[in-house]
RNA sequence: GUGAGUGUAGCUCAGCUGGUGGCAGCACCGGGUUGUGGCCUCGGCGGUCGUGGGUUCAAGUCCCUCCACUCACCCCA
């Protein structure tokens, strides 16, 4: 095929389309208002070693996933978190105000190949909450992605683990290498490979022979020291409050190294392969290992292809929505055509929405587009009416025409027309 | 990076064991209505059958190459 297309893995967000993305961005926007988080943009390229530093350099994302611009030095970024976490100390804000709340929107790249539900290109809401460490903060995260799932009407479930902290995560490393070391020649070539680079990663191995070793393995919920366990058991108490629903999962290892103690995923069984729709949790040492202050955080993010593939499920009726429009302009001559484009130009300034058309069809034609535009109303301007200076309002939906006096300036029929429009289009709502 | 599947009109697809690409549906344009949309009806536009080669009298159909897409592995949102 010699035409031009969009590259693999990168895809156009065609107008059928937009009105979920619009109705995602909206909803999420004003959740996050409610949870008192204010938005922030960061750049789409920074650093490779932004990246490296964060996700961690044994990862798949930072291994095999980036598009780095090598001689530059640079990438465009996989995720959202570390680009926040690098303005967030490049601008001091931890000097501003104690805790910063923060959520961003916006294109995510990662070189995979593609399938259901994830794409080179894809997108995230991205929300962080930067500075507590108070396990009520991790569920107040979680009950805020909560409520955007159920106020899209979207059913995903709540995975939660712990993952420890420096205290207490090498002990229990040391003690699942141990374990599994005994079996290692039963375990899959990866897990081997992984049993000592990253061995937590062998507990969401999803072979079916390495979860049958992997069942018998210690359960890092167990292992947690005192503060981790109390953490953890103070985030599920707060949660139990919130009437929010969660599986435990002790095989649920997230694949970004920065995380410690919470971690949780939105899970959903619609999206094929895919199961994760969200994820996150907290980084108590990320800020302090990017050259921070010792600031501890928590955030999770969303992909929204994802969310919007479980949204569209729901979508019974193909609201298709074509933007409606307050009124179509008819004319049916050159001089009726340049009274039309005028007329819009007012109409427009008046903040109504206004359609016509400059190719010279016949009425026929043109009301036919007023329908397919959804016009509210119709005005006719043709031979006889612009002689008699009287147009034709046609309401489309009730099929009743009068006549409109085409007397006064073009900017005071507009203004005339205007007020017409907004008195009709209150009453042809409720139908 | 690996594996499997699929490429026919703008979209959704027919096309049998090779024998002329479909009055196919949707969409689009026009007529029926001398100047009035949706429904109906009639007509029209629209395709180097992904690409290049091969077999054959004959290839959308069989074989090979390449390309693209889809799904899955891996991993993640």
């Amino acid at each position: 095929m010699t035409t031009l297309q969009a590259i693999n893995g990168f895809k156009d967000i065609l107008p059928d389309q937009i009105h979920l993305w619009q109705r995602l961005e909206a909803t999420a926007t004003d959740i996050c208002r409610r949870f008192g988080m204010r938005e922030i943009r960061t750049p789409i390229l920074e650093k490779t070693e932004l990246f490296v530093r964060s996700i961690g350099e044994a990862t798949d994302v930072v291994e095999k996933e980036m598009y780095t611009f090598a001689d530059k030095g640079l990438t465009m970024r996989p995720e959202a978190t570390a680009s926040i976490m690098r303005a967030f100390i490049e601008h001091g804000m931890h000097v501003q105000q104690p805790v910063q709340r923060l959520y961003t929107m916006g294109p995510m790249f990662r070189h995979e190949r593609p399938q259901k539900g994830r794409l080179r290109q894809f997108h995230q809401f991205d929300a962080e909450i930067i500075g507590p460490t108070e396990p009520q903060q991790d569920a107040e995260l979680i009950a805020m992605g909560h409520l955007l799932f159920s106020e899209l009407g979207v059913k995903v479930s709540l995975e939660l683990n712990s993952m420890g902290c420096p205290k207490c995560r090498p002990a229990f490393r040391q003690r699942l290498i141990a374990g599994l070391e005994g079996v290692q020649d039963q375990l899959c070539e990866d897990c081997r490979r992984r049993l000592h680079t990253n061995p937590l990663r062998v507990l969401d191995c999803k072979k079916p022979g390495c979860r049958a070793l992997v069942a018998d393995a210690p359960s890092i919920q167990d292992a947690l020291c005192e503060n981790c366990t109390s953490h953890f058991a103070t985030l599920r108490d707060t949660l139990d409050l919130l009437g929010i629903p969660y599986n435990l999962n002790r095989f649920m290892v997230r694949g970004l190294d920065y995380y410690t103690r919470t971690t949780f995923e939105f899970v959903t069984d619609q999206l094929g392969a895919q199961s994760a729709v969200g994820g996150g949790g907290r980084y108590d040492g990320l800020i302090a290992e990017l050259g921070g202050p010792a600031v501890s955080g928590i955030g999770f993010a969303i992909g929204m292809e994802r969310l919007i593939l479980l949204m569209e499920q729901n979508e019974k009726e193909n609201s298709a929505a074509l933007s409606d429009t307050d009124i179509y302009l008819a004319a049916l001559g050159p001089e009726e055509l340049k009274h039309c484009t005028l007329l819009a130009q007012f109409l427009r300034q008046q903040g109504l929405r206004v359609a016509l058309d400059y190719s010279g069809r016949s009425l026929k034609a043109q009301m036919k587009i007023a329908g397919r535009m959804q016009a509210h109303y119709t005005l006719i301007v043709g031979e006889q009416e612009w002689a008699g200076k009287e147009a034709i309002l046609r309401d489309m939906q009730t099929q009743q025409q009068g006549g409109f006096s085409l007397s006064g300036s073009p900017l005071e029929q507009s203004e005339r027309l205007a007020v017409v429009l907004r008195a009709g289009s209150g009453k042809s709502d409720p139908a």
